[in-house]
DNA sequence: GTGGTCTAGACCACA
DNA sequence: GTGGTCTAGACCACA
């Protein structure tokens, strides 16, 4: 389930949209699946309507998902949205590690930061599936 | 010079911070050395002086510079922020790649990006020093 | 076959209403001809057949069809309904051309689409019935 | 001055836009320039001031309208608007035009239909500036 | 039921 | 001052 900060810097309808990818990237949200109602996911988060509509608008204008007036928001049928995410995540991590590049990062360290973050990452996944 | 984003969602103030960070980290600025007046500098970026009083405050609470009353505002002489400012980086890449997994990306992509990355860089060391 | 754009802010039963007034003016429906049954052609485009009762209500409104209870709703015999619609059609793109005057269109871009328009429509024409 | 109908169909905030658009067409909203506050036009207006935000980060969307936070929302100093405008307005007309081709209009129509616009739109030239 | 729009009003960060 | 976010609540059209 969604899980949101609300003290954050980032805004609530950003952290929903976030959210919502990351549940695509991993497969708990199927092409064309039914996003909850506008209303009812606004209750379950315990936040305001208008801001789960806010969330979702945004999701529309990236293609992410489509919304049918009266029906529901549905999840994009089109292209496939997985790739997609995976580019956008090695773009990001590529223009992290030039934006730090000045701060006199090596290619070493990048790799150890690599290692240290998949074996960890190893760890979870051997490690409690509930 | 500094560029600012006016645009962006990251404050002015933060922005300069930034920038003053990365000008000490390539050496532009180095240990001891004055910063310009906030007055001087805000004219020159042509933003309110507040937002650079702002954003010195900040690099001060972070030990970054000194001001002394009446005679400007210095870059920390006792710590070495060039060490400081590595490890801050490893760990935003770091971050950035656990941030990331969730959208599918490999240890093989984090290489690819980071010899890409690199590659370039050392083109451009090796190439155009205007 | 009447093809549905349910993502678009037009309504439903108004683009049925559209479709079936141009399956008229171009004599795929003939004057005194009986439409689909509601509950029938609500099955073939898979929605609701209360949408479509909206439409043919709303066409029968116009005085576009006419329903007999217990045996269908039929395109109407009596008025001229090419004309009618020939008039609205002038109409609309007068409107279309007025409404764009503000934009700095000129007669003379008014004429090239016509022209370009016109054109493709004739190759169209004389080319594929398939 | 904006004048809306709020009795209308389309959105409020979808007037804004267009009458926004409007103005940059016709000069009256010149490259660059400050819109009017947000909280201010809404006051003008008579109508809530997140209405107005909606219509501009619309407007932004579409780059015609650039926001500095704090500062204020400008017109786009980019490209020429005024070119995409009518762009738009021409493709908006032969649309319409195709559109119409169904319901049996000439392109003699289409010119007949010109003419009496710009006859029209002539003459208000020549009268009443106030 | 479902989304879309809108208001009134609040609080916040930034310039 | 200026924009950004959010809530509570209302009304609407459509399916």
């Amino acid at each position: 389930m969604l899980i949101l900060n609300l003290q954050s810097r980032i805004p609530i309808y950003e952290q929903i949209c976030d959210k919502i990818k990351e549940s695509i990237a991993i497969g708990e949200l199927q092409k064309g699946q039914k996003l909850p109602a506008v209303r009812a996911l606004a209750k379950e988060l315990g936040i305001n309507h208008n801001t789960i509509q806010k969330a979702f608008s945004h999701l529309e204008r990236e293609n992410i998902v489509m919304t049918i007036s009266g029906k529901g928001t549905f999840v994009s049928e089109q292209i496939d949205l997985k790739v997609i995410f995976r580019k956008q995540a090695i773009q990001a991590v590529s223009d992290c590690i030039e934006k730090n590049l000045i701060y006199g990062i090596s290619r070493q360290d990048v790799l150890n930061a690599a290692d240290r973050v998949f074996a960890q990452y190893q760890n979870k996944e051997a490690g409690g599936h509930d």
